[in-house]
DNA sequence: GAGACCCCCTATCATTCGATAGAGGAGTTC
DNA sequence: GAACTCCTCTATCGAATGATAGGGGGTCTC
C-alpha cells in the first residue's frame, strides 16, 4: 500500500475546493464544471464556495499560479548548464513536481478562458514559460547540441506531450515517478539531439542537476 | 497569396455550422460554446440549426467521425511495412491530413463529454486506435526497431503532441504541412529508435509509402 | 458574557442555455 | 397553379447556471 500522499492534518476547505475544481477542469472543462458539483464533491453547498473565492474564475486563477510559478522557477534553474542538460533536467523536475502535484493541471489552458481580462497574469506567465522553453531550444541549435528545428513546434510538442502524459485516465497508485518522468524526458532529449551519442552523458549530468536539492 | 483551401461552390449550411462548431469547440471547449454562437459564425438563427442536426451532441459526433474514421484508415495501411515505416508514414500522413482538414481536431477530445452514452460508437474509435498506436510500438520494440518503453505511454505522448502540434495558434497561411508532418514524425522517430542510425532509412522508406496514393 | 469573526446554511435572483412548435418564403414537381 | 419539400424565421419553454443576501452556530478575544 503506497503512502499516502496528503499529510496527516485535515486540508482546509479552501485546498479541498481546489483539488476538487482542478480534478474536475481537467475531466470536463472550465465551463463543462459547474459550482455545483465542485460544491458536491467538497461537501458544502454551492454558495459556500463564494466564502472562499470571490468568483468561479478566481479559483481558476489560483491554480494557475500554483502550476505556472513553480514552474519558471524550474525552467529557469540551472542557468549554468548547456541547454541539453537545462532542457532534460527541467522535464525532469517538472513532470515529477506535476505528477506528484495534487492538482490536475490537464483542464487549466482553455484558450478563451484565458483571454478574460481578470486572468492577464496567469496568461502572461504563461507565455514568459514558453518563451524560456523556446530560448532553450534555441541555445541548444545555436551550441550544435540540438539539430535544426522550428523552436515554437519543440515548444509545442514539449508542451503537448506534458500535458496529455501526466495525468493518463488511470495512472496506477505505484506509478515509478522518477521513471515516469526520465522517459517523457528521454523522449524529448532523443527527438532533438543532433548527435545521439550525447543522450548518456546530457542524462548523467541533467539528473545530477535535478535531484539537487534547492538552486542550482 | 495561397490557393484557397475551399472549392469554389458554396459549403453546404451542414458544412459551415460543422465548421463552425469544430473551431469553436476547439478555442472554448464543448461546454464553452453555445448553440448561439455557433448560428451566429454561420449566419443563421439558433434554432436553425436544429433543422440540421438533432442535438448540439450531434454535431460533435459528426465531426469525431470524420476524425477518427479516416485516422483509423492511415494507422491500418502499409501492414507490410516493418514498424519504424508504418509508424513515422502513418505521423506523416495523419499531420498532413489534420494540418489541411477544415475541422479543428483540437476541441473534440473532452474525457466527460465522451463518456455520454450516445457517443459509445466514437469513444469505441477511438480506443481502436489508441490500441493501434500501441500496437505498432509494440512490433517495434519486439523488433528491435525501437527502444523498451511504456508503449501506453508512448502513445499518450504521440496523441498529446498531435493535437497541441497540429493547430497552434497562429498558424501561418504559407505552412509548409509536409515540413510540419515530417518534424513532427521524425521527434517521435527519434525519441523511439533504438539505433538511431536507422533515422534517415526508416524516413526514406516511410516518405515513399506516405506519398503513394491509395493503399500500400 | 458581549462582541467580533469565520464559515456554513437556505432562499433567491437574473441570465443563459438547448431545444420545440409553428409560421412563412423559395424552389421544385406534377 | 396546387401541393410538397426544404430551410429559414420568431416565440417560447423548462432547466441550469453563477452569484448575492441574510441568518445562524461555533470559536475566540477582551
Amino acid at each position: 500500500m503506497p503512502p499516502s500522499p496528503v499529510p496527516d492534518e485535515p486540508l482546509s476547505t479552501r485546498q479541498r475546493i481546489l483539488q476538487a475544481a482542478a480534478a474536475q477542469f481537467a475531466r470536463r472543462g472550465f465551463h463543462g464544471t459547474s459550482t455545483r458539483d465542485i460544491a458536491a464533491e467538497v461537501g458544502i453547498r454551492q454558495p459556500s464556495l463564494f466564502h472562499h473565492f470571490t468568483t468561479k474564475q478566481a479559483m481558476l486563477a489560483e491554480l494557475l499560479d500554483r502550476d505556472l510559478q513553480p514552474a519558471l522557477e524550474r525552467i529557469r534553474r540551472h542557468r549554468g548548464a548547456n541547454p541539453a542538460v537545462r532542457l532534460y533536467a527541467y522535464l525532469v523536475e517538472d513532470v515529477a513536481a506535476l505528477v506528484a502535484s495534487p492538482f490536475d493541471v490537464r483542464g487549466l489552458y482553455n484558450d478563451a478562458v484565458l483571454e478574460d481580462p481578470s486572468l492577464i497574469e496567469q496568461r502572461r506567465a504563461r507565455e514568459a514559460l514558453h518563451a524560456e522553453m523556446r530560448s532553450l531550444v534555441t541555445d541548444g541549435i545555436a551550441a550544435g547540441e540540438f539539430r535544426a528545428c522550428d523552436p515554437e513546434v519543440a515548444r509545442q510538442m514539449m508542451t503537448g506531450m506534458l500535458l496529455d502524459t501526466i495525468w493518463a485516465a488511470g495512472v496506477p497508485a505505484d506509478l515509478d515517478v522518477g521513471g515516469r518522468a526520465k522517459e517523457v524526458a528521454d523522449f524529448v532529449l532523443r527527438g532533438l539531439l543532433s548527435d545521439r551519442g550525447h543522450v548518456a552523458l546530457v542524462e548523467r549530468e541533467a539528473m545530477a542537476l535535478a535531484t539537487r536539492p534547492g538552486r542550482g
